[in-house]
DNA sequence: CCAAAAGTGTTCCTCGTACACCCATGC
DNA sequence: GCATGGGTGTACGAGGAACACTTTTGG
């Protein structure tokens, strides 16, 4: 191995993964039990060290794939977490990611050995090192990155009522918005196209699905749209 | 040195910051020559490798205080930089900071021996790796907070008056924007306290000095304001 | 026909924007 | 007094929030 920046430290690198799903009633958490020692059997995020040729995102993307069969995930770095203590084995240096998914999509992998199992937000076991922390972190991230961007839908199948879509908010947000306010919000921002069959299981008279209009969200995607109402109070 | 995770290689962690400052008329950045090969004497953000028992975010303020002589800079973590061959003598993962000063505190210090220098955005010189790359993210994203949160007080004196302010806005965003609406919106956001004194400099009426509301600043610092008239056609 | 959920209409009001105008002062 | 820049007043319109009401359909 060449070092050419003699005198400085090498830290191990690792990527880790919140993993958001919602089962159409609350957002859910995707946890393992670690198969390292220390701590082995604990409750721990999805990660991995990062390759020696390998980007970083791309290991995130690889680590999720080996363990949830997903590619194409939304998933989006938002801090590192390098406090010199946070691994007591050996220094760490842990980039974290947020990751959502369609629960759906998501298949327990044959070759997975330890156990991965959806968690409640308020029903989260104790976790190993500081990845509590990092959970808490990633949630305020989504909450505050969804209030402006239409990132949700990556939470829903391709095809959903507008109802489903409030209820997810609800779930993200831990509060009750107004049914009439919220379709007529999201139908003006011009993202959603109405297909022509209803969902009647959950209702009489039945929703529309609806699916992204592909083109629309990535144009508007980066500007700030309000789809939360009164968001200051929850920041 | 312990390695309780075999066979995983290790990286050099360094942090970079991107050094904002602002002349009175112009958004600038703090820039340094490099002093290790290759590439030496290239233009190059202000960074050093995390130390052993250091955490990333004071590894990012020892850089800066080490260099400018500043200490308790506005500073923000907003992206990890790690393509494999970003740094061609060995693999490097880099933690980007931006950082936000008031150019008349910083003075270039005695045991500085690369010679920093402060550029104009558009006159930026070739720098080194992907040091451009870093600078454009973090312009970017300084962008996108200012519109919605009051950081760019921190690249002003203690004491400033509301054209000042409209400078400096005008200049983060390469716009103008209207005196008369800047003012009235910015007075009604209450992050203001009006001062007895005037800048008689700059004009002949004069304008109040205004210093930061301190408690009405951390107590809003998180919602979302509306500081920048259209802010969509910025993103 | 009634209950239950989907979705539309209506009103109020805040707040952002545009632009006319007044104010203070040095020369 | 007049040019220059600082700041207030006003008017319009978009859009968010609150809430009454209609629509659909299964039992």
């Amino acid at each position: 191995m060449r070092q050419e920046y003699p005198g400085q430290k090498r830290f191990l690198v690792a990527v880790d993964s919140i993993i958001f799903g919602f089962d159409g009633y609350n957002i859910k958490l995707l946890l393992v039990q670690r198969s390292l020692s220390p701590e082995t059997g604990k409750w721990s995020l999805m990660g991995g060290f990062v390759h020696p040729e390998e980007d970083p995102g791309a290991a995130a993307s690889r680590v999720l794939q080996e363990r949830t069969g997903l590619k194409d995930v939304y998933i989006e770095q938002f801090h590192v977490f390098g406090k010199p203590d946070r691994d007591p084995v050996e220094r760490t240096i842990t980039i974290a990611y947020f990751a959502l998914i369609d629960i759906q999509q998501y298949e327990q992998q044959l070759t997975e050995e330890n156990n991965p199992e959806w968690f409640l937000l308020d029903a989260m076991p104790e976790m190993v090192f500081d990845h509590a922390e990092m959970v808490a972190q990633a949630l305020r991230q989504l909450r505050y990155k969804a209030a402006l961007h239409p990132i949700l839908f990556q939470l829903l199948p391709g095809r959903f009522t507008i109802p489903q879509l409030q209820a997810l908010y609800e779930g993200v947000y831990q509060t009750k918005f107004d049914d009439r306010n919220f379709s007529r919000k999201l139908l003006s921002t011009g993202l959603l196209v109405k297909l022509a069959e209803k969902d009647k299981l959950s209702s009489k008279k039945g929703a529309f699905y609806y699916q992204l209009d592909q083109s629309n969200y990535e144009q508007k995607f980066g500007s700030f749209l309000n789809l939360v109402p009164n968001p200051d109070k929850f920041f």
